[in-house]
DNA sequence: TATTTTGGTTTCGATGCGAAACATTGTTTA
DNA sequence: TAAACAATGTTTCGCATCGAAACCAAAATA
């Protein structure tokens, strides 16, 4: 299929482009793209998704090192640690104002974010459709860990106007906090294919 | 603008995914993600742009970096060197056929692959389309090196049925060599904003 | 011919990285 | 309950990449 190899070399270009800009906004703050994945993951996963054993697995990087790069970020000032009340073995990270500020300006890319905002919104939904629709794809490809929206999830249930019930840990919470990445998240999908 | 906001989201992500399969692909070979993306551009790249210049620009880092780089692949035999016939200074690298075969196992990453080949041929078309124009819409914005295609550069002029001209090295060549990606690409636009 | 520019290599110090050993807390099992 | 095991995070070690700067050779320019 030459539309394959197409969109590839259009994703590589695109994904290139993309950490070059990211890469250089980093440098200006010292710190490596890797510091800035962090900031930019924490600065949008919800509160089962803040530790550094999420940031590792969103990372794909091992537990050493990716504690390293938390240690690094907490002694800049740019994020902050607190123990959990209930399992003392865990953190939970938060990107202090300095750390949300760098994450913020740098993600989305400039210019990338002024690129879409010229198009025009039904380009650019059916584009987000058929991007969403090919993630879910090579997700469900990889069976990776999918790191998705809540409100997305199987776990996600609406329960009223302001609220929703997440069934995995059974709490109640904000309909707001259904925009956020969940580290637990599982795929909504009807498979009738039972193999 | 939310669109915006979740498409980069999905490209983040598409772009993660993208590089941890890469990643695990190249540790298999002992080669790191930057020497893949070498063996790539080498693979898909024409005979203006296969030098250590060119891909310092492709990767964007600093010459003395990609000069190792290219000299571990080299030792690993996965391209060799020749010496410019005209210009005594450049090199022009070429990949082996372990290198080669080694790009192509990996770029496009399967799951990638087969993701768009279960999609329509219509689906992927306006794909294609909509992230070829984003990306022209970036290059614009941020008037980076494009490495286009060859055959969508300003230089680029139709001859005949098997050939074209070049017009900034005022070459002729097979109408293929159209398909390649070149340093020199210059973005074939129209604009009417004459600032 | 003298100077500057360009393509590429080498060296150096800093730093990210994976692997492995370690400490602490939670969970399971006997 | 006691012991074994698993999970979360940290520390240490050696290796490899990275950027910066010094360096060399060839080409372009004045």
């Amino acid at each position: 299929m030459a539309n394959t190899i197409k969109i590839c070399d259009l994703l590589e270009r695109l994904s290139t482009l993309f950490r070059n800009e990211v890469r250089q906004a980093g440098l200006s703050h010292g710190l490596h793209p890797v510091h800035l994945e962090v900031l930019f993951y924490l600065n949008r996963c919800n509160l089962f998704s803040d530790t550094p054993a999420a940031v590792k697995d969103f990372l794909g990087a091992t537990k050493g090192t990716t504690s390293q790069s938390i240690t690094l970020l907490e002694n800049k000032g740019y994020l902050t640690k607190t123990k959990d009340t209930q399992d003392k073995r865990v953190y939970h990270l938060s990107l202090t104002d300095a750390g949300r500020k760098i994450a913020d300006q740098t993600m989305p890319p400039p210019s990338l974010r002024q690129a879409l905002d010229r198009c025009s919104n039904d380009e650019n939904s059916t584009l987000e459709q058929q991007l969403e629709a090919l993630l879910i794809d090579i997700q469900m490809e990889t069976r990776n860990v999918s790191f998705g929206l809540c409100k997305t999830c199987i776990y996600h249930a609406p329960k009223n106007q302001t609220l929703f019930l997440c069934q995995l840990t059974q709490k109640e919470l904000p309909r707001k906090f259904g925009e956020l990445i969940c580290r637990e998240h599982q795929l909504k999908v009807i498979n009738n294919n039972g193999t």
